[in-house]
RNA sequence: UGGGCUAUCGCCAAGCGGUAAGGCACAGGACUUUGACUCCUGCAUUCGCUGGUUCGAAUCCAGCUAGCCCAGCCA
């Protein structure tokens, strides 16, 4: 097996880096999300990068819940994360944790940084610490309480976790540099006073540690060795540093970052999405049209796909925005080899072979998947009505066009050549039955070689066929003018970013499909069998990808 | 106009001083029981710009320019 070279991203050459110069002996990532809502495929790539690190150096995979701030937590998306996570195939084993179990640690060393004089309470409001801070061009200004003892320190924090003061009416401030250029660094908040009841620690605390004093600690507590996270965290790696260093811990975590995912024509931001949904423009944060990794599965992505995806985008450091085409080539690539190639009629028109006798069905052999002949082949009833593709039907015929027309012969898909003989049209002048002649001689995989035909057409027997609802999906906004409208911040949508169409027919085996199962349908797509939307009567499919150019019609 | 980061084909992205990988997209052609798939072929004399160092620069230096991030008791 010839394994192709591939270049090593800058996280895995720093990695290395390190454990060549021995900084690390071992390499161990997280993925540390905040139970505050739902992931979607940007954090498939923080996901897949950690837990990949981790595989790649034989290391360890820690899954950590970031949920340090109760006002934004809930316990039902902890679960979701989890399921999303396990789908993806990112095993965490034993080591799932959450940065609430730490409180008393992270306590400690709050504690700790007092003592050393690094840290000190404030009684300064939330508008006066802003005003103190200064602005991106001006230094900050010292806090009043900035020099009160460690003793007063130590006994006013104590209280602060005692539940003597109201939320806002103190904070733990790091003492660090007023005038600092980056202003994370000046004298950040550490913890704050927020009694509410915690998802998981109760009532246990009334006071909560800051994202900036919570996460290295985290992070060493465990033994990361690389914590990776994205780009607007790189302000934040000296306060990192800061906070590992003066809790005294021992072989400290590594902070790298790397640029987010950003995908053209899809929504990615919350509040946007908040109104979509609230308009009834998507049917949820899993509508298909979406990019949570809830909606990529409804719609028909396999894991496989996206982690294809994932390793095709690379990882830099460079702000950039991946062709939302790029993710369609991965699920028609990773489908195309695994799963079974159905004929489904999408545009109805009735077929009739009038020498077929009448009421007879017969039972053909066809190919389940033409690029793995391991998949065997199914029993698909033919018989002399059927439908086939509107569009593979012309009365008259542009040039090159070789599919069906008056006088034409083509074959039916894993059956026999028909030819044209006459049509039907209504008093509006629309066709509405095509009738053929069948040739019994050129049965599929009888060896006929008397004649060739250029055109070959997909089919479903109209008695046996079952109906289905699809639902073709879009881009979900406009492609030439952008995602978001430039004049007012509003979303330029297409308006044909779906189209429902309920006279469908599919072959009678998808009685037997499941939720989530994704499909190829002959010339017309792929599609995924919609667990959340069906209906008693009719199957309902999600189209996963939007037609390549090459499907359509010539010119 | 403070600080941090980024800039290589339409979109991602390798490259780390020795003369521009790869993928997606696109365009031709072959094949074909669907025009798909597969298979060939083509697709940056040039690396944001301008200078400099060097026998030699996308890679080093200087100066510009453009974009992104930071002034939550969010993460």
């Amino acid at each position: 097996m010839e394994s192709e070279v591939v270049s090593k991203n800058f996280i895995e050459q720093e990695i290395e880096k390190d454990l060549a110069e021995g900084v690390y002996d071992h390499v161990c990532t997280r993925f540390p999300p905040e139970p505050n809502g739902y992931l979607h495929i940007g954090h498939a790539k923080s996901i897949l990068l950690n837990y990949g690190l981790a595989q790649k150096y034989q290391g360890t995979f820690h899954m950590r819940f970031d949920d340090t701030n109760p006002t934004k937590e809930r316990m039902e998306f902890v679960d979701s994360i989890k399921e999303d996570i396990q789908w993806l195939g990112a095993d965490w084993k034993e080591h799932l944790y959450f940065a609430s179990d730490y409180f008393p640690q992270m306590y400690d060393c709050a504690v700790k940084l007092i003592q050393k004089g690094k840290a000190f309470v404030c009684d300064l409001s939330a508008e006066e610490i802003r005003s103190y801070r200064g602005t991106l061009t001006e230094p900050g200004k010292e806090s009043p309480y900035r020099n009160r003892s460690v003793e007063e320190n130590l006994q006013l924090f104590e209280e602060m976790r005692g539940g003597k003061y109201e939320d806002g009416e103190k904070v733990l401030r790091a003492k660090i540099d007023m005038a600092s250029p980056n202003i994370n660094m000046r004298d950040p908040v550490l913890y704050r006073v927020a009694r509410m009841s915690h998802h998981n620690t109760g009532d246990t605390w009334c006071i909560y540690p800051m994202y900036d004093f919570a996460h290295p600690i985290e992070d060493a507590i465990e033994g990361i060795t690389h914590s990776i996270c994205t780009l607007e965290f790189e302000d934040h790696r000296p306060l990192y540093d800061w906070v590992v260093k003066e809790c005294e811990f021992k072989n400290p975590p590594r902070q790298i970052e790397f640029a987010k995912l950003y995908l053209t024509n899809v929504v990615t931001g919350k509040r946007y999405i908040k109104k979509l949904v609230e308009d009834g423009i998507v049917d949820g944060w899993d509508d298909p049209r979406l990019v949570s990794i809830a909606a990529l599965r409804r719609r028909g992505f396999t894991p496989e796909s996206v982690k294809m995806f994932i390793e095709m985008c690379g990882v830099s450091k460079a702000q950039s925005s991946v062709d939302y085409v790029m993710l369609e080539y991965c699920i028609r690539e990773d489908l195309k080899m695994k799963r079974p190639r159905m004929m489904a009629v999408l545009h109805p028109i009735k077929l009739i072979i009038d020498n077929y006798p009448e009421g007879q069905i017969e039972y053909l052999d066809v190919p389940n998947n033409l690029e793995n002949e391991a998949m065997g082949t199914r029993k698909v009833p033919f018989g002399r009505e059927l439908y086939i593709e509107r569009d593979d039907f012309m009365e008259e015929p542009p040039k090159k066009y070789f599919r069906l027309f008056p006088g034409n012969e083509v074959r039916l898909m894993s059956a026999y050549f028909v030819k044209c003989e006459s049509f039907v049209k209504d008093a509006k002048g629309n066709v509405t039955e095509v009738h053929c002649t069948y040739d019994p001689e050129t049965k599929s995989g009888s060896g006929f070689q008397g004649r060739k035909v250029k055109g070959t057409i997909h089919w479903v027997e109209a008695s046996a066929a079952q109906k289905a609802e699809v639902r073709l999906y879009e881009n979900l906004v406009d492609e030439e003018k952008g995602v978001y409208n430039k004049e007012d911040g509003s979303l330029n949508l297409n308006p044909d970013s779906l189209t429902v169409l309920k006279e469908c027919y599919v072959e009678p085996g998808f009685a037997q499909a499941k939720p989530y199962d994704s499909f190829q349908f002959v010339r017309t797509g792929y599609f995924c069998i919609d667990a959340k939307d069906s209906t008693p009567d009719a199957l309902v499919f999600n189209r996963i990808v939007s037609l390549k150019s090459s499907f359509k019609l010539p010119k």
